[in-house]
DNA sequence: AGCATCGCTCAAAGCGCTTTGAGAGGAGCC
DNA sequence: GGCTCCTCTCAAAGCGCTTTGAGCGATGCT
């Protein structure tokens, strides 16, 4: 086994207490005993034992995020891009990552049990739903948490999230600029924030414009590929068929092309396509066939940033901005044009 | 804060020993006691606090696995679907999953920390390479570990793989049969035992039916849609275009439709197409069009078997079969024909 | 010189659990 | 009754760390 505190003091000829400051940058120690403690500790490998470390402080130095188990079929490629970024973070300062898995029926209980064991020192909770209940019970317990995504109004949870409703409008207005009227929407899930802001954004540009937006050309589901094909492909068989198509993913975008090339039309000729892009790196809008124009956010940089955000609360740092939303960035490429003449 | 076990068994007015002892099923103790400690314990939503029992067994109650933060490219998907199998079996099991997050060339130090500090019980590794150095390595440390894929020959490393040989051997096999014999096979890395693994599978049926594999239509690369339309834009424009393609995912797979429908070509008329299947929830073989012949395999199941294995290993139960290989099947749909006549 | 002050170090007391070794009481046997 | 043998329970000793409160020279001030 390695070696513990107790023989890396005895062989410095120090007591447990120096050498455990020395170690973690107490002021009370010499600077020249702080080296060669310092120094004994990397020869011999020490390393402090994590679980006596956290009896003693009551820290656990790690980061929790519950796994939905059953529902990731919503956000599969994304969850691994989002885990990504809080790695990175997480990593950098030595924390670790807890997943843990969940089905939603007990996931409250989970959140409720990885908060009172101590096993994690925050929570991060991602794709919040609106009203979120995982929500309102971290905000009651008081516990460390950080929300991927719109925190309910009132509940004081440190939060992150990108402007979906920002995007969707800018999004929508450039469609409306170049003459579209009837556009789709093919959105996620409008249980969940983002969605609910992403439509909220298409109806601004709406009226912003004095125009009356198709509803029934709005649609809302899982964001795959499948879903997207789907719903592009009832949009284009009914009456008063879209001229543009607003995705809610590349992956959703991916099926609304296919959809679109099926029914004989080009992009951007007949249709014209924005998608919402996370920069998955598995599916990069600028090398689809054509080129998406995209509302564009890193989903990892965001990870990374929730990650940073976890770890100020839990060092007790203030946060001049609890709730930071990132702007988003409209990305003109070759998948919009005007709406053909006819 | 919680109920700790000093106060539960004043409460109970039996010694911490007695109720530990209950709790935790130990024969010592009388029927009737241990019901009455059960019932205060749930009443008073009593949780062991587990960083005490980390320290005082030296058991950690949680699997790593460790995460590589740029290489993920490669599995994105496949790698959340993995480890909802994972989580499953572990949340059963009151396992905890701790995702290691690491760059590849800290890969190795980072198991070692893992596995040194005794955060983790066992280790999963997953996808791992030829020779892979964190498997020697984890196998040298004789540590409980268990391998996603193919371990090395000589290591007694528990492991856990699909026959992915006989897999593109049967998938080969039948295009053979079909008449198919100019096939273009677009592997995934073959870094990584599981691409040598079906670049040999599918050698071997042209080595049994007695032809000869057209090797400038091998190629190998990330398992993206990308690479796989790029890898069939390539082949389909060189001379002597294949007939058929074998694809190393659903997402590959894609890509190559995309090709296809691009040369103005037809699947299965012209092209025909077998993908390995991983299933995904979000990329459903039977969803595409046409619905793909495949070679199906559960990589939510396997991970929930790896868990399960690494279980074990904690337990110190013996696996009766340390090295598993799930058979893999063929399923034949719409996108396999004779190739055209002419 | 005498006092307070500072810098450095230490012994010891937890943190909340498991586990050892032992004891108390009852049953079973001769 | 006296003995052993179970059954059930307990006190106490760790697990490896942090942290409190104290001690002990050396330094600075009056």
């Amino acid at each position: 086994m390695a070696m513990n505190l107790k023989e890396l003091s005895a062989h410095l000829g120090l007591s447990q207490t120096t050498v455990s400051r020395a170690l973690n940058g107490y002021p009370e120690v010499g600077e020249a005993t702080r080296l060669r403690v310092m120094e004994a500790a990397s020869r011999f490998g020490y390393r402090p034992s994590p679980a006596a470390r956290r009896l003693a402080t009551g820290t656990a130095h790690a980061l929790g995020i519950v796994f939905p188990v059953e529902r990731n079929v919503l956000l599969d490629p994304l969850f691994v891009e989002f885990l990504a970024g809080v790695s990175e973070t997480a990593g950098r300062n030595n924390f670790d990552i807890l997943i843990s898995p969940t089905t939603s029926e007990t996931e409250i209980a989970t959140y409720g049990r990885l908060v009172r064991s101590g096993t994690v020192d925050a929570v991060i909770i991602s794709s919040p739903a609106v009203d979120d209940p995982r929500i309102v019970r971290i905000g009651a317990l008081g516990f460390p948490a950080v929300v991927h995504g719109r925190a309910g109004e009132g509940l004081d949870v440190v939060s992150l999230d990108i402007d979906n409703r920002g995007a969707f409008l800018q999004a929508t207005r450039f469609l409306l600029q170049l003459g579209h009227r009837r556009i789709a929407l093919v959105n996620g899930d409008e249980r969940f924030t983002f969605a609910v802001d992403r439509r909220a954004g298409t109806l601004d540009a709406f009226a912003e414009a004095g125009n009356q937006p198709s509803l029934d050309l709005f649609s809302a589901g899982p964001m795959t590929m499948e879903n997207g094909y789907r719903a592009a492909r009832a949009a284009l068989a009914g009456e008063g068929p879209p001229t543009a198509f607003l995705c809610g993913s590349i992956l959703v975008a991916l099926g609304v092309l296919k959809a679109v090339a099926e029914s004989g039309l080009e992009v951007p000729g007949d249709i014209s396509i924005i998608a919402h892009d996370d920069e998955m790196p598995a599916f990069r809008a600028d090398q689809m066939m054509p080129p998406l124009t995209t509302t564009r956010s890193s989903i990892r940089a965001a990870g990374a940033r929730v990650a940073e955000m976890a770890l100020a609360q839990v060092t007790g740092e203030v946060l001049d901005q609890p709730h930071e939303v990132w702007p988003v960035e409209l990305i003109v490429r070759a998948s919009t044009a005007p709406p053909p003449v006819r």
